[in-house]
DNA sequence: GGGCCTCGAGATCC
DNA sequence: CTCGAGGCCC
């Protein structure tokens, strides 16, 4: 007999079995409501399972189905990391901007063949992941790198198979996909939701992102969702396709929701006529679409094409000419942002467009109001663009009456009252120079510490960040800048009494019968104890000490210093004492910092109160390293640029390998290339590359590189004749 | 920017 | 049960 933990193997394989039945006879009663297992049989594998644990108790772990009876199955919302990044698409909103594309991808790769073309559905993106063939995971967008456990949800929908059909696919697949309710589903529901009395919901893609977040996956089950695939992340074993096309059709043969709608045609003419033909019959498809996706369909193209930071280049997502409506423009506000940036936006006759309710749109600044000529009053032509962000497009001059008024910038902070100045000539922002004391820029930068592009501080929104800064007792905030954040205690916390906020407006809100402003303790409870949400910020600040490097910087709130940027900074300098310590070359040295951010980086440092911040943070035991900041840079100061496909890595891994040794990956040659790296299908930069006595490197050559470093590298270049 | 869900806290009902 | 706050989707 076999043991393993000093259980045999058999019993540990039926205990196994037995719990996957159970867990799986769980989920069809209680979620799916089609049971099928009798009460008898579901009886006699529970006796036999807790025989089995009795036995061996080793067997017990926390998810056994022993463990979790009469809990009903829901959904965590646990956050996890996509196998591979999910990135966005960029958008082409006319005409010149496909040809545009186009036009990039063909001086990159050459004419291509073959573009896919597919219909963008107005839903959520999902990442579905099958191991052995089994669905285990499913996983909501997120900002692409992480997102959240919906797996439950997931398995509600009839359209995600939990077993792939067939064979050969890969022993891990991550597949990706749009999950949207049909607009006769929607219908349905929205008729439910009034017939139980609830609120219909707006329109479908929200209705479709509530029920996916939904805590009873049995309320995601009676929502009919739908599903359609494009794309995959992970795939690892099986024989990889090389082209989308070929992934689909495989995918499709597994089971997977594929569309019948795609198309893979000869060239931008063709990619015109797709879209054309669905700008024409867009209500054809049995669910909202907003636009088209053209994809470079051969996967080596795609690899030659790699990714920006934010979206691949071989991608782009046409979208259709957004719904326009007329409403009523009653007045234009003043905000401040977290930058001191002033910033106009309207606020107008709450009115229905694409989907949704719009009352508010910004004028991001004063001559943008001029260049769209509205007048306080106007009517104006409002539309959604890109289907998301509200946006004033122009005054309906016809309908004027004479009772308009011009908007005019204010000249003082309407925060802190400090005189308002444009930081160089001819700057289309006009700011707050206040950073230091403006309680609505440390607000704003408080809130943009904890948001999720920073350090993603979960607990802390906006109106914790104006509690802590601008409490209305006591007197002394307990945050004077965000310095102060890492340095908190429970006893400050306590007597803190803020307004109560509006959701929408941001402005204090008042008792409706005594007309009084609603004021509240903010983080202690009726007995004066702290609220849970204390508990929950204290250990969300411990998370955020740990954060990387590029999310420190990120949450400095450094001018032009976004997640980019500090990645690129991070990656090269590796701890904030380097990056402090640079000199503006040092910093514009750095691939992907150019002289603009290098000069916003030294002036920050430049000042006292800035460096106090990164003093505290640091007394803190906030990170300011990453971690192999002493590792060795084999490949510092040389630069490399990448050509071709490789077999082993995608653009992007062999880009990260590079930098992570200190290299820089560049993606022009000349002469002071260190190497050029080919793979199949390399462009005219070999040529050149031969040229300027550049030495080459195959694939092979280019893992010496990175294990061996440069000098090992010169031994096996290859020579212009291979 | 807006719509949705969840959770905690406090009010309200019985 | 209702409301406020936060998070997440596009």
């Amino acid at each position: 007999m076999t043991l393993r933990d000093g259980v045999p193997t058999e019993a540990a394989q039926r205990h196994r079995e037995l719990s996957e039945r159970i867990d799986e006879g769980n989920y069809r009663y209680y979620v799916l409501d089609q049971p099928t297992l009798t009460d008898a049989e579901y009886d006699r594998m529970m006796r036999e399972l807790r025989e089995l644990e009795e036995r061996h108790p080793q067997l017990v772990t926390p998810d056994s189905p022993t463990q979790k009876v009469g809990s009903p199955i829901t959904t965590d919302f646990a956050t996890v990391e996509h196998l591979e990044r999910m990135q966005s698409l960029d958008n082409a909103m006319s005409e010149d901007e496909l040809l545009a594309w186009d036009e990039r991808v063909v001086k990159e790769v050459g004419e291509v063949a073959g573009y896919l073309c597919e219909l963008k559905i107005d839903g959520l993106a999902i990442a579905v992941t099958y191991e052995k063939g089994r669905l285990v995971r499913g996983i909501t967008r997120g900002d692409g790198r992480t997102g959240e456990d919906v797996t439950n949800n997931i398995r509600t929908i009839a359209d995600i198979p939990s077993r792939l059909a067939g064979e050969g696919w890969p022993d891990v697949l991550e597949v990706r996909g749009e999950v949207f309710l049909p607009i006769e589903g929607f219908e349905q529901v929205n008729a439910a939701q009034v017939e139980a009395g609830k609120d219909p919901f707006a329109n479908p893609r929200n209705a479709a992102a509530g029920s996916l977040r939904q805590k009873d996956p049995r309320v995601t089950a009676h929502r009919p969702l739908g599903m359609l695939v494009h794309g995959f992340g992970a795939w690892e074993g099986g024989t990889r396709p090389d082209s989308q096309s070929g992934a689909y059709e495989l995918m499709r043969g597994w089971g997977l929701p594929v569309s019948d709608r795609y198309e893979v045609v000869g060239g931008l003419d063709a990619v015109r006529a797709y879209v054309e033909r669905y700008g024409e019959h867009r209500h054809d498809p049995a669910y909202e679409i907003d636009g088209v996706v053209v994809k470079v369909d051969q996967f080596a193209l795609q690899r030659r094409l790699g990714s920006t930071s934010r979206a691949p280049r071989w991608a782009i997502a046409w979208k259709y000419p957004p719904e326009e409506v007329n409403t009523k423009l009653l007045d234009i506000k003043v905000g401040v942002g977290r930058t001191g940036r002033v910033t106009p936006y309207g606020v107008m006759a709450p009115i229905q467009v694409a989907g949704s309710t719009v009352e508010r749109a910004t004028l991001h600044n004063a001559s943008e109001v001029r260049r769209k000529g509205v007048l306080i009053g106007d009517t104006v032509v409002l539309r959604k663009a890109g289907d998301v962000i509200p946006e004033i497009v122009a005054p309906v001059t016809a309908l004027r009456d004479g009772s308009e008024r011009e908007f005019e910038m204010p000249e003082h902070c309407p925060e802190c009252g400090t005189e308002l100045a444009y930081e160089k000539e001819g700057d289309a922002d006009i700011r707050c120079p206040n950073a230091r004391l403006c309680p609505a820029q440390l607000r704003e930068r408080l809130y943009f510490v904890a948001s999720r592009n920073a350090l993603d501080i979960e607990a802390l929104g906006y109106v914790g960040a104006t509690a802590l800064t601008q409490p209305l007792e006591p007197s002394d905030p307990p945050v004077k800048n965000e310095g102060d954040l890492f340095h908190l205690t429970v006893e400050r916390l306590l007597p803190i009494k803020s307004a109560v906020l509006d959701a929408k407006t941001g402005t204090a809100k008042t008792d409706p019968k005594t007309g009084e402003p609603k004021i509240v303790t903010f983080f202690a409870n009726k007995e004066g104890e702290p609220k849970k949400t204390v508990e929950i910020l204290f250990e969300e600040l411990e998370k955020a000490k740990k954060q990387p490097l590029w999310r420190v910087l990120v949450a400095l709130s450094i001018r032009h210093v976004g997640p980019a940027a500090a990645q690129d900074l991070a990656r090269e300098l590796r701890s904030m004492e380097a990056i402090q310590s640079a000199t503006e070359e040092e910093l514009a040295a750095v691939d992907g910092v150019g002289p603009t951010i290098a000069a916003a980086i030294r002036a920050w440092f430049e000042v006292d109160w800035h460096r106090e911040i990164v003093d505290k943070w640091r007394d803190a035991g906030v990170r300011m390293e990453d971690e192999g900041a002493a590792g060795p840079r084999p490949l510092a100061g040389v630069s490399v640029v990448i050509t071709g496909s490789l077999e082993g890595f995608s653009r992007d891994s062999a880009t990260a390998a590079v930098q992570n040794l200190g290299g820089k990956v560049s993606g022009s040659v000349s002469k002071k290339t260190g190497f050029v790296v080919v793979g199949d299908n390399p462009g005219s930069k070999y040529d050149k590359a031969v040229k300027l006595g550049v030495p080459v490197l195959g694939e092979e050559g280019f893992r010496v590189l990175l294990a061996d470093g440069p000098d090992a590298a010169k031994n096996v270049t290859l020579r212009a004749d291979e």
